[in-house]
DNA sequence: GCAACAAAAAATATCGATATTTTATATCAT
DNA sequence: ATGATATAAAATATCGATATTTTTTGTTGC
């Protein structure tokens, strides 16, 4: 976002990024480059720039001299990015709740209010279309991201981030779009109102049942 | 190592990553194409591969149009990696603790060996030059990998190695090479001897103070 | 039939040149 | 002089073509 400078490989990066943890690619497919080359209407050049980048964040396989290929994925991939993911956030959280101050909370009521509207939009009123739940997703990924931001560790975030993107492939994989969502709903208010109040023990654990929930409706 | 598959582009994104970090191109410097082109005698292509690779795991920015830099060196970065170092290694060493097996403590007592001749070759017999001083790091790294290894966790390792290229570019760039290195042999000695009996609070004492006391040489 | 080898096809990786954008330099009006 | 604007230079980003490697196909001998 707000990315003014449109070069050809990040919008291909971006592109590419979202069709990998959407699904697009099935697992262990082997990217053709004359392929997508042709798909996304671009040269080798700011294609394979993308696929690095792609491949150095473990979201492509790069193997030498036979191109670039989407990571299988397993059971045991998935425990390791939930329960790392869990670990890393409630660090963040507990940071954010020690150090956030007003500028923090700020973002972490916007944000929240900007979530529940899209829950609602959804939810209630029953608009579900496929704008609007990468809409859903977006704004989750953003109250998630503020909650965290008051920790003031951008190196953590950044790994935050990496495991998030992870986790959104086998959610999307998974394609569980949960309509019940009402558990998922409480989870964000309750987290919300604990970080406001900077009850750190109720929170962590929230977050933890958040991220778990989640993570078991994947599993199947 | 060990890939077999010696891509120009692989060669030169190592190249490159172990010049970034040993503090060849000064901080804040622009990465002239042309320039390292020439230096390295290989095309676009693959260059670009490679330093979109390394701005991808934040080894040089890469703003828009504008080309690549290396990142600025600040404090409160310096100090964002080392507590987030601390935090993900003790992490990692506890479940190594847990979980650790036969093959994982033959893996930490042979790493400790290669360290510890290592560290008397040079801090004993003197033979200190540039060569003894990179296989010195090598060795130094294999042994923290080796005691963390246990964890299961390779997206925990994945960014704890993250985290050390980072820490070491800053301790390359301070260039502060300890002569007096008998606290530092001393850690990694305790270092081994807690994992092997399990000693879990203590052992994580000893990384954390390991890691605060070269953070320490560091800052100066 | 089947393994081993050779030839052909396909795909990847790299190159050198071109187009595009940014940065530096020069010109002109105020 | 100074700031704005146009021009020239430099640097980046992208393209299309070539070289290299891998994969597939086909052939031969057993």
């Amino acid at each position: 976002m707000s990315n003014q400078n449109q070069t050809t490989s990040e919008l291909i990066y971006q592109g590419l990024k979202q069709d990998i943890i959407q699904g697009v690619y099935p697992c262990g497919e082997k990217i053709k480059l004359e392929e997508i080359k042709e798909r996304y209407n671009v040269s080798y050049s700011p294609l394979r720039e993308a696929l690095s980048r792609l491949a150095e964040s473990r979201l492509l396989i790069n193997s030498g001299q036979r191109g670039f290929r989407v990571p299988e994925m397993s059971q045991t991939d998935f425990e390791d990015i939930t329960e790392t993911r869990i670990k890393l956030e409630c660090m963040a959280l507990e940071m954010s709740l020690l150090k956030g101050d007003m500028e923090w909370e700020s973002s972490v009521v916007g944000a929240y209010h900007m979530l529940s509207l899209q829950e609602k939009l959804i939810h209630e009123k029953g608009e579900v279309n496929q704008e609007n739940i990468q809409r859903l997703d977006d704004v989750h990924e953003a109250f998630h991201q503020a909650l965290l931001s008051g920790s003031q560790s951008p190196w953590l975030l950044f790994f935050v981030k990496s495991l998030n993107a992870q986790f959104d492939r086998y959610r999307r994989y998974s394609a569980t779009f949960q309509f019940s969502h009402s558990k998922s709903v409480q989870y964000h208010l309750k987290l919300k109102e604990l970080s406001l109040e900077r009850n750190t023990s109720e929170a962590l654990k929230v977050l933890e049942e958040h991220i778990r929930y989640s993570a078991q409706a994947i599993i199947k």
